[in-house]
DNA sequence: ATTACTACAGACCGAGTAG
DNA sequence: TCTACTCGGTCTGTAGTAA
């Protein structure tokens, strides 16, 4: 816990200290940092020193507001961090086409999730799943797609047996459009499976090493 | 420069570790960040063992990419600046009613003036602008506008003389629509100009110091 | 009440250098 | 080449306390 100008002006602007001045004694400031009040009045008088906010000393404590420089730090960040999480973009990844376990025909033949793809992917599925084994280079991405905005597919129960629910992104592999699915609970540390109308495993040829998928990442906020 | 997380991770997110697995010598992250190859090494030693990157001893470097932890960081803090910069918001503001000098009708009968506000704003300005003074605690927000994202009116040139352009947004005033004009040149540390399509004069007594506006603020990016 | 000085302990960074 | 250890100087944070 240094001293972080980017971090202590995030939070001052959360108490509104952006637009207004606001009121806050080093006491106040310290329980919120985690540190003393003499090292909380140590970084407002640094902040001060290098520009970053503009402090008013008053009897009961501080008044202060962030100045231009501090705006700028902020919404240079902010700009820097929508880059890469703000935006729709594309995820490019290279995987193996893996052979697939037969489940996926099991799975895709429940109405659950026939349904539910019809309607919020927008394609009847071929009943079986295409498996892509992912490189260690590429197999981070499956947390990030876990984590991300994706299209919910809700679980469903059918009959005695509860079918879980996923997350799926619409995609393209080797150019034909499908889906990448990821499971809401079980997790695959390497492997993307991915549906589509067609029965991509007669399109694409088992052991192919350089299958490419253009993923649609959608913004998360 | 001390030891900073988010900002180390930040940087390399921008590399493309947020993903994939990037390669990374400890030298070149040095000159990176301006420190000493030493100091890299140990932040990296410390990021991984405080969990924010995964991390591969190569012969010819590291390869690392960001866990959950990481990235979990980086979204905290774009959710966070997202709610600071990113959403369309209202500024409420109150200030006190100011005598005008008059300027305001010569600036509001350029025909370069009235075409654009509108075209862009939607309605045919009366011919005057109304000035609200605002307290040392708002005007900070005059900042705020210069920098954000409004709605630009060009400058333009009539005979000999060029008039500035400025940064327009929709606001409520006493409830009455109008738009409040921050010029691009010339800087006002505590007073507001906003233009209506009527006398805003003749509907807010002068000197009245509670006069509120609500000041629609879009998102900057 | 506040803020912020001084003094000390401990953390940090960079140079040299080993593995 | 690479990473990362030790060492020493410097910087930082906290406690005590003054204003």
């Amino acid at each position: 816990m240094t001293y972080e100008p980017a971090r202590l002006l995030m939070g001052l602007a959360k108490k509104g200290g952006l637009e207004k001045y606001i009121d806050i004694t080093t006491g106040d400031l310290s329980k919120d940092l985690g540190c003393s009040q003499q090292t909380a009045s140590i970084y407002l008088v640094r902040l001060t020193s290098e520009g970053y906010i503009d402090r008013i000393m008053k009897s009961s404590g501080s008044r202060l507001r962030m100045t231009e420089k501090g705006l700028d730090l902020l919404m240079r960040m902010y700009a820097d961090l929508h880059s890469m999480f703000g935006k729709e973009r594309m995820i490019k990844i290279k995987g193996q086409v893996a052979s697939g376990l037969g489940e996926g025909a099991y799975y895709l033949s429940q109405k659950g999730y026939i349904d539910q793809i019809k309607e919020k992917l927008g394609f009847d599925p071929y009943p079986g799943t295409f498996n892509v084994l992912l490189s260690q280079q590429d197999s981070p991405v499956i947390e990030l797609l876990r984590r991300g905005a994706g299209i919910d597919i809700g679980s469903f129960t059918n009959g005695d047996r509860t079918f879980g629910g996923c997350i799926c992104y619409k995609c393209l592999i080797e150019g034909h459009p499908g889906a990448v699915m990821i499971p809401a609970r079980t997790i695959h540390k390497n492997t993307l499976e991915i549906i589509s109308d067609v029965r991509l495993r007669s399109l694409i040829e088992e052991g192919n090493a350089g299958v490419e998928i253009d993923i649609d990442y959608p913004s998360s906020l």
